[in-house]
DNA sequence: TTTTTTGCAAAACCTTTGCAGTTGG
DNA sequence: CCAACTGCAAAGGTTTTGCAAAAAA
Protein backbone atom coordinates (compact mmCIF):
# COMPACT_ATOMS: atom_id res chain seq x y z
CA UNK A 1 0.00 0.00 0.00
CA UNK A 2 3.12 1.88 0.60
CA UNK A 3 4.27 3.55 -3.07
CA UNK A 4 7.16 4.56 -2.79
CA UNK A 5 10.88 3.00 -0.82
CA UNK A 6 11.62 4.62 1.93
CA UNK A 7 14.49 4.60 4.20
CA UNK A 8 15.18 5.21 7.95
CA UNK A 9 14.32 7.96 9.64
CA UNK A 10 16.57 10.42 9.59
CA UNK A 11 16.86 13.21 11.56
CA UNK A 12 18.51 16.96 11.16
CA UNK A 13 19.17 19.89 13.60
CA UNK A 14 18.83 22.80 10.78
CA UNK A 15 18.89 22.93 6.88
CA UNK A 16 22.11 22.76 6.34
CA UNK A 17 22.40 19.12 7.29
CA UNK A 18 19.32 18.19 5.47
CA UNK A 19 21.05 19.78 2.49
CA UNK A 20 23.98 17.41 2.99
CA UNK A 21 21.67 14.07 3.49
CA UNK A 22 19.64 15.51 0.08
CA UNK A 23 23.06 15.12 -1.48
CA UNK A 24 24.37 11.88 -0.28
CA UNK A 25 20.96 10.70 -1.30
CA UNK A 26 21.17 11.67 -4.73
CA UNK A 27 19.48 14.43 -4.73
CA UNK A 28 19.89 18.16 -6.35
CA UNK A 29 19.54 20.65 -4.15
CA UNK A 30 17.65 23.27 -5.99
CA UNK A 31 16.18 26.66 -4.97
CA UNK A 32 12.85 25.05 -4.69
CA UNK A 33 13.85 22.13 -2.78
CA UNK A 34 15.39 24.39 -0.37
CA UNK A 35 12.58 26.44 0.25
CA UNK A 36 10.48 23.31 0.94
CA UNK A 37 13.13 22.49 3.48
CA UNK A 38 13.23 25.44 4.96
CA UNK A 39 10.00 25.66 5.46
CA UNK A 40 9.05 22.83 7.44
CA UNK A 41 12.34 23.57 9.57
CA UNK A 42 10.50 26.73 9.67
CA UNK A 43 6.64 25.14 11.07
CA UNK A 44 5.86 24.15 14.41
CA UNK A 45 3.41 22.06 13.19
CA UNK A 46 2.57 19.40 10.47
CA UNK A 47 1.70 21.80 6.98
CA UNK A 48 -0.04 21.40 3.80
CA UNK A 49 1.46 21.58 0.55
CA UNK A 50 -0.06 24.54 -0.35
CA UNK A 51 0.67 26.17 3.14
CA UNK A 52 4.43 25.33 1.86
CA UNK A 53 3.64 26.75 -1.68
CA UNK A 54 2.81 29.94 -0.34
CA UNK A 55 5.67 30.40 1.86
CA UNK A 56 3.98 29.76 5.19
CA UNK A 57 2.19 32.99 4.79
CA UNK A 58 5.68 35.09 4.47
CA UNK A 59 7.91 33.23 6.80
CA UNK A 60 9.71 31.85 3.54
CA UNK A 61 10.57 31.90 0.02
CA UNK A 62 7.05 30.44 -2.19
CA UNK A 63 7.06 27.80 -4.47
CA UNK A 64 5.28 25.87 -6.88
CA UNK A 65 2.64 23.53 -6.08
CA UNK A 66 3.52 20.66 -8.36
CA UNK A 67 6.95 20.72 -7.15
CA UNK A 68 6.21 21.24 -3.77
CA UNK A 69 4.08 17.49 -3.90
CA UNK A 70 7.40 16.33 -6.08
CA UNK A 71 9.75 17.60 -3.62
CA UNK A 72 7.77 16.32 -0.34
CA UNK A 73 7.56 12.87 -1.73
CA UNK A 74 11.11 12.44 -2.38
CA UNK A 75 12.23 13.75 0.68
CA UNK A 76 10.04 11.62 2.02
CA UNK A 77 11.47 8.73 0.29
CA UNK A 78 14.92 10.22 1.84
CA UNK A 79 13.31 9.37 5.49
CA UNK A 80 13.41 13.06 6.00
CA UNK A 81 9.73 14.12 5.56
CA UNK A 82 6.67 12.27 6.83
CA UNK A 83 3.18 13.25 6.18
CA UNK A 84 -0.50 12.45 8.28
CA UNK A 85 -3.63 12.30 7.08
CA UNK A 86 -6.60 14.48 8.73
CA UNK A 87 -10.09 14.12 8.28
CA UNK A 88 -10.98 15.40 5.29
CA UNK A 89 -8.32 18.02 4.88
CA UNK A 90 -5.25 17.72 3.07
CA UNK A 91 -2.26 15.85 3.70
CA UNK A 92 -0.08 17.43 6.81
CA UNK A 93 3.39 17.41 6.70
CA UNK A 94 6.56 17.59 8.76
CA UNK A 95 10.09 16.65 9.47
CA UNK A 96 10.94 13.17 10.43
CA UNK A 97 12.05 13.18 14.22
CA UNK A 98 14.16 10.87 15.82
CA UNK A 99 11.34 8.92 18.08
CA UNK A 100 8.59 7.16 16.86
CA UNK A 101 5.52 9.85 17.07
CA UNK A 102 1.51 9.35 16.87
CA UNK A 103 -1.26 11.71 16.66
CA UNK A 104 -4.38 11.92 18.22
CA UNK A 105 -6.46 14.38 16.48
CA UNK A 106 -10.00 15.81 18.00
CA UNK A 107 -12.59 15.82 15.43
CA UNK A 108 -14.49 18.34 17.12
CA UNK A 109 -12.25 21.56 17.70
CA UNK A 110 -9.59 20.03 14.94
CA UNK A 111 -6.57 20.06 17.18
CA UNK A 112 -3.44 17.87 16.27
CA UNK A 113 -1.89 16.44 19.53
CA UNK A 114 1.80 14.67 18.54
CA UNK A 115 2.06 11.39 21.22
CA UNK A 116 5.65 9.26 21.44
CA UNK A 117 4.69 5.79 20.47
CA UNK A 118 5.98 4.78 23.72
CA UNK A 119 2.88 6.65 25.63
CA UNK A 120 0.68 4.57 23.22
CA UNK A 121 2.62 1.27 24.01
CA UNK A 122 -0.84 0.13 26.57
CA UNK A 123 -3.27 0.77 23.84
CA UNK A 124 -1.14 -0.70 21.22
CA UNK A 125 -0.90 -3.90 23.59
CA UNK A 126 -4.79 -3.99 24.65
CA UNK A 127 -5.83 -3.80 21.03
CA UNK A 128 -3.23 -6.45 19.81
CA UNK A 129 -4.32 -8.54 22.24
CA UNK A 130 -8.44 -8.23 22.06
CA UNK A 131 -8.02 -8.08 17.90
CA UNK A 132 -4.80 -9.65 17.02
CA UNK A 133 -4.05 -6.26 15.43
CA UNK A 134 -1.72 -3.71 15.00
CA UNK A 135 -2.17 -0.45 15.24
CA UNK A 136 -0.61 2.20 13.99
CA UNK A 137 -1.47 6.22 14.26
CA UNK A 138 1.42 7.41 12.73
CA UNK A 139 -0.24 8.03 8.83
CA UNK A 140 -4.20 8.26 10.08
CA UNK A 141 -4.08 9.08 13.57
CA UNK A 142 -6.66 7.96 16.39
CA UNK A 143 -9.41 10.15 15.90
CA UNK A 144 -12.33 11.20 18.63
CA UNK A 145 -13.11 13.92 21.15
CA UNK A 146 -10.57 15.15 22.81
CA UNK A 147 -11.05 15.90 26.91
CA UNK A 148 -11.71 19.31 26.87
CA UNK A 149 -14.48 18.61 23.58
CA UNK A 150 -15.33 15.61 25.13
CA UNK A 151 -16.44 17.38 28.43
CA UNK A 152 -18.56 19.97 26.31
CA UNK A 153 -20.03 17.28 25.01
CA UNK A 154 -21.15 15.72 28.00
CA UNK B 1 -17.61 19.45 12.51
CA UNK B 2 -20.52 17.45 11.06
CA UNK B 3 -22.43 19.79 8.87
CA UNK B 4 -26.19 18.14 8.40
CA UNK B 5 -28.19 17.09 11.45
CA UNK B 6 -28.63 13.66 11.84
CA UNK B 7 -31.58 11.75 13.69
CA UNK B 8 -31.43 8.35 15.41
CA UNK B 9 -30.00 5.71 13.97
CA UNK B 10 -33.41 3.24 12.53
CA UNK B 11 -32.97 0.04 11.66
CA UNK B 12 -34.77 -1.75 9.31
CA UNK B 13 -35.09 -5.47 7.76
CA UNK B 14 -36.35 -4.79 4.13
CA UNK B 15 -36.60 -2.31 1.66
CA UNK B 16 -40.28 -1.68 1.99
CA UNK B 17 -39.88 -0.67 5.71
CA UNK B 18 -37.04 1.50 4.72
CA UNK B 19 -38.88 3.50 1.93
CA UNK B 20 -41.92 3.87 4.74
CA UNK B 21 -39.11 5.51 7.21
CA UNK B 22 -38.04 7.57 4.30
CA UNK B 23 -42.20 8.84 3.41
CA UNK B 24 -42.64 9.14 7.01
CA UNK B 25 -39.29 11.46 7.61
CA UNK B 26 -40.83 13.79 4.96
CA UNK B 27 -39.00 12.66 1.91
CA UNK B 28 -40.06 11.40 -1.27
CA UNK B 29 -39.51 7.82 -2.91
CA UNK B 30 -38.37 8.30 -5.90
CA UNK B 31 -36.93 5.88 -8.64
CA UNK B 32 -33.45 6.89 -7.72
CA UNK B 33 -33.55 6.81 -4.00
CA UNK B 34 -35.18 3.31 -4.27
CA UNK B 35 -32.46 2.16 -6.08
CA UNK B 36 -29.98 3.35 -3.34
CA UNK B 37 -31.66 1.87 -0.76
CA UNK B 38 -31.73 -1.06 -2.83
CA UNK B 39 -28.24 -1.28 -3.24
CA UNK B 40 -27.00 -0.63 0.42
CA UNK B 41 -29.87 -3.53 1.25
CA UNK B 42 -27.89 -5.65 -1.52
CA UNK B 43 -24.32 -4.91 -0.19
CA UNK B 44 -22.59 -6.95 2.11
CA UNK B 45 -19.92 -4.57 2.94
CA UNK B 46 -19.63 -0.52 2.46
CA UNK B 47 -19.92 0.31 -0.97
CA UNK B 48 -18.71 3.37 -2.71
CA UNK B 49 -21.02 5.86 -4.37
CA UNK B 50 -19.47 4.95 -7.30
CA UNK B 51 -20.32 1.29 -6.51
CA UNK B 52 -23.80 1.91 -5.84
CA UNK B 53 -24.71 4.20 -9.58
CA UNK B 54 -22.81 1.48 -11.49
CA UNK B 55 -25.91 -0.67 -9.55
CA UNK B 56 -23.04 -2.70 -7.80
CA UNK B 57 -21.87 -4.10 -10.88
CA UNK B 58 -25.69 -5.04 -12.20
CA UNK B 59 -27.66 -6.28 -9.27
CA UNK B 60 -29.17 -3.86 -8.92
CA UNK B 61 -30.21 -0.41 -11.10
CA UNK B 62 -28.14 1.78 -12.07
CA UNK B 63 -28.61 6.06 -10.68
CA UNK B 64 -27.06 8.93 -11.50
CA UNK B 65 -23.77 9.59 -9.36
CA UNK B 66 -24.47 13.26 -8.39
CA UNK B 67 -28.26 11.77 -7.33
CA UNK B 68 -26.50 8.83 -5.17
CA UNK B 69 -24.71 11.74 -3.59
CA UNK B 70 -27.49 13.61 -2.46
CA UNK B 71 -29.50 10.03 -1.62
CA UNK B 72 -26.51 9.05 0.33
CA UNK B 73 -26.76 12.12 2.52
CA UNK B 74 -30.49 12.73 3.06
CA UNK B 75 -30.81 9.23 3.61
CA UNK B 76 -28.00 10.03 6.34
CA UNK B 77 -29.32 12.77 8.14
CA UNK B 78 -32.66 10.29 8.39
CA UNK B 79 -30.33 8.35 10.05
CA UNK B 80 -31.22 5.52 7.90
CA UNK B 81 -27.34 5.29 6.06
CA UNK B 82 -23.70 5.83 7.98
CA UNK B 83 -20.43 6.31 6.24
CA UNK B 84 -16.90 6.14 6.87
CA UNK B 85 -13.38 7.19 5.11
CA UNK B 86 -10.90 4.47 4.72
CA UNK B 87 -7.20 5.76 3.47
CA UNK B 88 -6.89 7.59 0.49
CA UNK B 89 -9.99 6.32 -1.37
CA UNK B 90 -14.06 7.22 -1.74
CA UNK B 91 -16.24 7.19 1.42
CA UNK B 92 -17.94 3.91 1.76
CA UNK B 93 -21.68 3.87 2.71
CA UNK B 94 -23.76 1.26 4.47
CA UNK B 95 -27.21 0.87 6.61
CA UNK B 96 -27.21 2.05 9.64
CA UNK B 97 -27.43 -1.29 12.19
CA UNK B 98 -29.06 -1.25 15.48
CA UNK B 99 -25.69 -1.45 17.57
CA UNK B 100 -23.08 0.96 17.61
CA UNK B 101 -20.28 -0.27 15.07
CA UNK B 102 -16.92 0.73 14.56
CA UNK B 103 -13.93 -0.29 12.10
CA UNK B 104 -10.52 -1.75 12.24
CA UNK B 105 -8.81 -0.82 8.67
CA UNK B 106 -5.74 -3.16 7.41
CA UNK B 107 -3.29 -0.83 6.05
CA UNK B 108 -1.54 -3.79 3.72
CA UNK B 109 -4.48 -5.89 2.79
CA UNK B 110 -7.24 -3.51 3.02
CA UNK B 111 -9.96 -5.53 4.86
CA UNK B 112 -12.17 -3.92 7.00
CA UNK B 113 -13.45 -5.00 10.09
CA UNK B 114 -16.78 -4.20 11.28
CA UNK B 115 -16.40 -4.44 15.41
CA UNK B 116 -19.30 -4.12 18.19
CA UNK B 117 -18.49 -1.13 19.77
CA UNK B 118 -18.64 -2.93 22.95
CA UNK B 119 -16.01 -4.79 22.21
CA UNK B 120 -13.89 -1.57 21.94
CA UNK B 121 -14.77 -0.69 25.60
CA UNK B 122 -11.78 -1.95 27.01
CA UNK B 123 -9.44 0.09 24.13
CA UNK B 124 -11.69 3.04 24.85
CA UNK B 125 -11.53 2.59 28.59
CA UNK B 126 -7.66 3.10 27.93
CA UNK B 127 -7.38 5.58 25.86
CA UNK B 128 -9.86 8.06 27.98
CA UNK B 129 -7.63 6.84 30.73
CA UNK B 130 -3.82 7.74 29.33
CA UNK B 131 -4.85 10.59 27.13
CA UNK B 132 -8.17 12.01 28.39
CA UNK B 133 -9.59 11.74 24.70
CA UNK B 134 -12.58 9.70 23.57
CA UNK B 135 -12.17 7.45 20.28
CA UNK B 136 -14.30 7.23 17.95
CA UNK B 137 -13.45 4.35 15.63
CA UNK B 138 -16.91 4.38 13.75
CA UNK B 139 -16.03 6.98 11.18
CA UNK B 140 -12.60 7.33 11.16
CA UNK B 141 -11.56 3.58 11.40
CA UNK B 142 -8.50 2.47 13.53
CA UNK B 143 -6.06 1.64 11.07
CA UNK B 144 -3.22 -0.71 11.44
CA UNK B 145 -2.35 -4.30 10.16
CA UNK B 146 -4.49 -7.17 10.89
CA UNK B 147 -3.16 -10.51 12.08
CA UNK B 148 -2.59 -11.88 9.18
CA UNK B 149 -0.40 -8.92 7.58
CA UNK B 150 1.08 -8.43 10.85
CA UNK B 151 2.56 -11.88 10.65
CA UNK B 152 3.27 -11.47 7.31
CA UNK B 153 5.60 -8.35 7.83
CA UNK B 154 7.26 -9.76 11.41
C1' DT C 1 27.21 18.12 -20.96
C1' DT C 2 24.16 15.14 -18.95
C1' DT C 3 20.63 14.21 -15.88
C1' DT C 4 17.67 16.09 -12.66
C1' DT C 5 14.37 19.39 -11.65
C1' DT C 6 11.33 23.07 -12.61
C1' DG C 7 7.12 25.69 -14.18
C1' DC C 8 3.02 25.62 -16.25
C1' DA C 9 -0.93 23.58 -17.95
C1' DA C 10 -3.83 19.85 -18.09
C1' DA C 11 -5.91 15.94 -16.09
C1' DA C 12 -7.42 12.73 -12.50
C1' DC C 13 -10.14 11.74 -8.58
C1' DC C 14 -13.88 12.39 -5.41
C1' DT C 15 -17.56 15.33 -4.25
C1' DT C 16 -20.57 19.38 -4.52
C1' DT C 17 -23.43 22.69 -6.85
C1' DG C 18 -26.46 25.33 -10.30
C1' DC C 19 -30.21 25.00 -12.97
C1' DA C 20 -33.93 23.86 -15.92
C1' DG C 21 -36.96 20.20 -16.49
C1' DT C 22 -39.48 16.19 -14.35
C1' DT C 23 -42.14 13.85 -10.97
C1' DG C 24 -44.17 12.29 -6.56
C1' DG C 25 -47.91 12.99 -3.55
C1' DC D 1 -50.50 21.82 -8.55
C1' DC D 2 -46.18 22.65 -6.28
C1' DA D 3 -42.38 21.49 -3.65
C1' DA D 4 -39.04 17.93 -4.00
C1' DC D 5 -36.14 15.58 -6.94
C1' DT D 6 -33.53 14.35 -11.08
C1' DG D 7 -30.06 14.57 -14.86
C1' DC D 8 -26.50 16.84 -16.77
C1' DA D 9 -22.84 19.75 -16.90
C1' DA D 10 -19.73 22.50 -14.61
C1' DA D 11 -16.82 23.53 -10.81
C1' DG D 12 -14.25 22.84 -6.38
C1' DG D 13 -10.35 20.94 -3.67
C1' DT D 14 -6.39 18.02 -3.57
C1' DT D 15 -2.93 15.58 -5.96
C1' DT D 16 -0.65 13.75 -10.14
C1' DT D 17 1.30 13.93 -14.69
C1' DG D 18 3.29 15.40 -19.37
C1' DC D 19 6.52 18.04 -21.43
C1' DA D 20 9.66 21.50 -22.98
C1' DA D 21 12.76 24.74 -20.83
C1' DA D 22 16.07 25.60 -17.09
C1' DA D 23 19.54 24.53 -13.84
C1' DA D 24 22.58 21.56 -10.91
C1' DA D 25 26.73 19.00 -10.73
Amino acid sequence: MTKAPRREPRIFRDLDEAAAAVRAGGLRLSAPRRAVLGALFAAAVPVSAEQIAAGLGGRVPTSEISSVYRNLERLEELGIVRHLHVGHGPGLYALETGSEQEYLACEHCGRVTMVDAERLAGVHARIRDEFGFEADFSHFPLVGLCGDCAAQAG
